[in-house]
DNA sequence: AAAACATGGTACGATTTCGGACAAAGTCCG
DNA sequence: CGGACTTTGTCCGAAATCGTACCATGTTTT
């Protein structure tokens, strides 16, 4: 895209190994994040020691959208789920390339807006969705964020991200593997049936898919 | 405030009835509402028959964030939950005068940042909150939006707000009353203990409010 | 190979919430 | 006044989820 090329200077290729932290609450962001592979996830921090997924971060889209907007540090944590690679530049060429080009300025509010759509998204479907329903839901986000239908998760980490407890992980995933739309061993799960997945997700999945084609294509 | 000079011209001081539509899914935004009294509420609409609250905006803040990230409209919906009084102004102005303030420009982002947090808390709350807490909170936040003890609300609409059935709702106010902290009569509940409605939340309070201290002040 | 650890399977009763229905009480309007 | 409507209170059994614990099985480390 034409409007990378004033930040292409300053974006630094950096493997992301599984759990490593890119933003910690109310610490000062130090760099944005483009995803090229994995997935990177943003919690909020209910407690210390309850973090609850709000977004999902791939190759799509970027990490520090608190910079984006503004500010220098945001209340969530941000850290690698599943390991990859991103270019990342740091906070003070971001704000100067983002002064210069409007294109830029444009492109990354818009994918604020879809990601602020995502978290709304989330908000609904902790509200409405049953587990086995929102795990649904996750897993096709993953799997499209990596294109890759095996992932690399064990149920205590889905726990964390959907916000529940982690035997009611595994029965949800039972329950989808029953219905073979996945298949599991130690750690992975592989996704069989995506399209049987969405229908699984039911209303959860689909509307911030939408606005993301909508408004970045 | 001194970035408002350039908008001034363009404001349109407005009665707002309750359930008046500022918004609808995926229509053009056509004003953005700087409330002045009352509340508008922004829901997602997982299905027709099921909306669900996002976030909240009262005299500190605004609707129509989707215009300030540049896009024209949102898959949410925004109406006015409790009557009140707002000053708008056209989406075409608004944006002339984003495009020369910077300082206004600043300001809004980092509202939008402040809301991102609010519903990134209410997906957070909507995980991990019983109805009672999470009543509670909703009660308290409005309470400070309206800056008035007094909050016209029927149970149904808090049921809509809240996610969950209506009888819940009846019986999370009640519970709130037998503590002492609310009182109710019909189609209204009075805040009594504001600081006892905060504890009864719980974690489910605070983060957005700090951060909207830290970012506006 | 043994020990330590991570991950997954399963069970238990307790609690919350659900979906739906119905009645009582208050309000509005002709 | 009388009917229509809104709002609230209450109840039911069913289902989902919880919190917790314990064990089995893999995996890694020593």
């Amino acid at each position: 895209m034409a409007a990378f090329a004033l930040l292409r200077p300053h974006l630094e290729l950096v493997a992301l190994e599984r759990r490593k932290s890119l933003e910690q609450p109310h610490k000062p962001i130090e760099h944005l994040y483009f995803m090229e592979h994995g997935i990177a996830s943003v919690v909020a921090i209910l407690d210390p020691k309850v973090p609850v997924e709000i977004g999902l971060v791939g190759r799509e889209g970027v990490t520090g959208l608190a910079v984006i907007l503004g500010s220098s540090s945001s209340p969530h944590s941000t850290f690698i789920q599943v390991a990859g690679s991103a270019l990342r530049v740091a906070v003070k060429p971001m704000r100067e390339v983002l002064d210069r080009s409007e294109a830029l300025r444009s492109l990354l509010l818009r994918y604020a807006h879809v990601f602020m759509v995502q978290t709304a998204h989330t908000a609904a479907a902790n509200a409405k969705g049953s587990i086995e329903e929102r795990l649904a839901r996750w897993l096709v986000m993953s799997r499209d964020r990596l294109d890759d239908e095996k992932l690399m998760l064990t149920h205590e980490f889905l726990a964390v991200m959907l916000g529940t407890r982690r035997p009611g992980v595994t029965e949800a995933v039972h329950a989808l593997a029953k219905r073979g739309l996945i298949r599991t061993d130690r750690g992975i799960i592989f996704v069989v049936d995506r399209a049987g997945l969405i229908a699984r997700a039911g209303k959860l999945y689909g509307g911030p898919e939408a606005e993301y084609r909508k408004q970045i294509g």
